[in-house]
DNA sequence: CAGTATCCTCGAGGATACTG
DNA sequence: CAGTATCCTCGAGGATACTG
């Protein structure tokens, strides 16, 4: 665990191996998924990633620090916290996410019923931005629970952030600013269901699933701006 | 082995999960990385990868033929010779690769004195693509022993692709006409030297490590359009 | 709460020999 | 050559209990 160089590895100069030593383990990308959008504590953490162990989820961290992706931090008094967060390099990482999500959607294997975490839910807009969609400027905000993303669609792509916690540090500089034309109050499975599954927005709200402040022909609008790709091969 | 449920897993919908039960597995992307530029032997496979094992790699293989990112395939009389070759999903991995290489190499823990596989070389030049480069548009063909790439530099972007082998079927079209003007006849660690060491051209033909056809002034240029990026954080 | 310590199991995968 | 069969080891990581 003390060096890179102690385990047996790839041992390749390709930019592909490295990132795949770093990031390639079990876990440790999905922490890292969990983190893109600002700081955690390990216990959102730990129930974000349901299957994984407190022992796992302490030797990924720790594994993450020494390569510089993120950062073990403690909140002063009187909170006493203690967090973690991504260093710049870390939050860099956000590409990745979209060209595994743009890629894997493409297989008839995924099987999008399964559970997804807000932060999972808000990165694949990035991956199934359509890309022939029509012109369309619009703020959004999603509210799961206790977490708030805000979400700026524009001709020429797409910006996501969380609001921050309201007593925490959070390093992200702010990029979303204005009134939220429209604003989802839902739950991971119900955006799954509006998003990807194109069930009808009046059916979602009539059941009480979602609840939308804002016009609701330009949220069918904002919501036909995103879809699954089509499915490729077998 | 059988079906993609049985084994445990992230069981979550997010794409990016899903896409690491595909590829998160050891050496599973290192596959995809030797067959992006088209398809191989299982020797070939072997002696790319060098650490691999007999049962790793064909284990590997069959979990992705499983999973629609590869196919086994066979030559006609007279070569009865093996090969693997990616769908058309598999080749659509590109990106990955891209995302991952430009994260990667911005970390001070990467080695670049490691050994490199000709395709990750390749591969390489996708990630190292200086965004603010000189606009440039040249052909270039680096060989490698028996491998011989193409690369088309352009203004916008960079189109890259390996020669067929003569016998071979060959699904990838040809995207690289006319001729090359310039050619690099090298080595691997002479390829690391001269697009990202910045080791003098004159240098390295000097030493018998690289044999350049075509104008020198020219490929400096295109050399310079080429490096590692800045190393970012700790 | 945020982990660490200990124990234990199981499966990945290396080594070797073998086969059509 | 292109794998498969068999055996074996070791380490990842789960379960549980414990700690500042």
């Amino acid at each position: 665990m003390s060096s890179w160089k102690e385990k047996r590895w790839y041992r390749e100069a390709c930019p592909t191996a490295f990132a795949l030593e770093i990031l390639g383990e079990r876990w440790a990308l999905l922490i890292v998924r969990e983190l893109i959008f600002g700081p955690r504590r390990f216990r959102d953490l730990k129930a974000s990633l349901e299957a994984i162990s407190a022992k796992s989820l302490s030797e990924r961290l720790e594994r993450l620090e020494l390569a510089g992706v993120l950062r073990r931090r403690e909140l002063p008094r009187p909170w006493n916290a203690v967090f973690y967060e991504l260093t710049p390099w870390g939050y860099e990482a956000m590409p990745i996410f979209e060209a595994l999500g743009r890629w894997s959607l493409r297989s008839k294997l995924h099987d999008p019923s399964l559970p997804l975490s807000p932060s999972a839910a808000m990165l694949s807009l990035k991956a199934t931005l359509r890309p022939a969609r029509p012109p369309l400027s619009v703020r959004a905000g999603f509210i799961f629970g206790e977490e708030r993303f805000r979400v700026q669609l524009e001709p020429d792509g797409l910006l996501l952030e969380r609001e921050p916690h309201p007593f925490w540090p959070d390093a992200l500089p702010r990029q979303i600013a204005g009134r939220l034309a429209l604003v989802f109050e839902l739950d991971t499975p119900s955006f799954r269901r509006v998003l990807y599954e194109k069930m009808p927005l009046a059916e979602e709200v009539a059941a009480g699933k979602l609840t939308l402040r804002g016009d609701r022909a330009l949220a069918e609008r904002f919501l036909a701006s995103f879809a699954l790709p089509p499915k490729l091969g077998a």
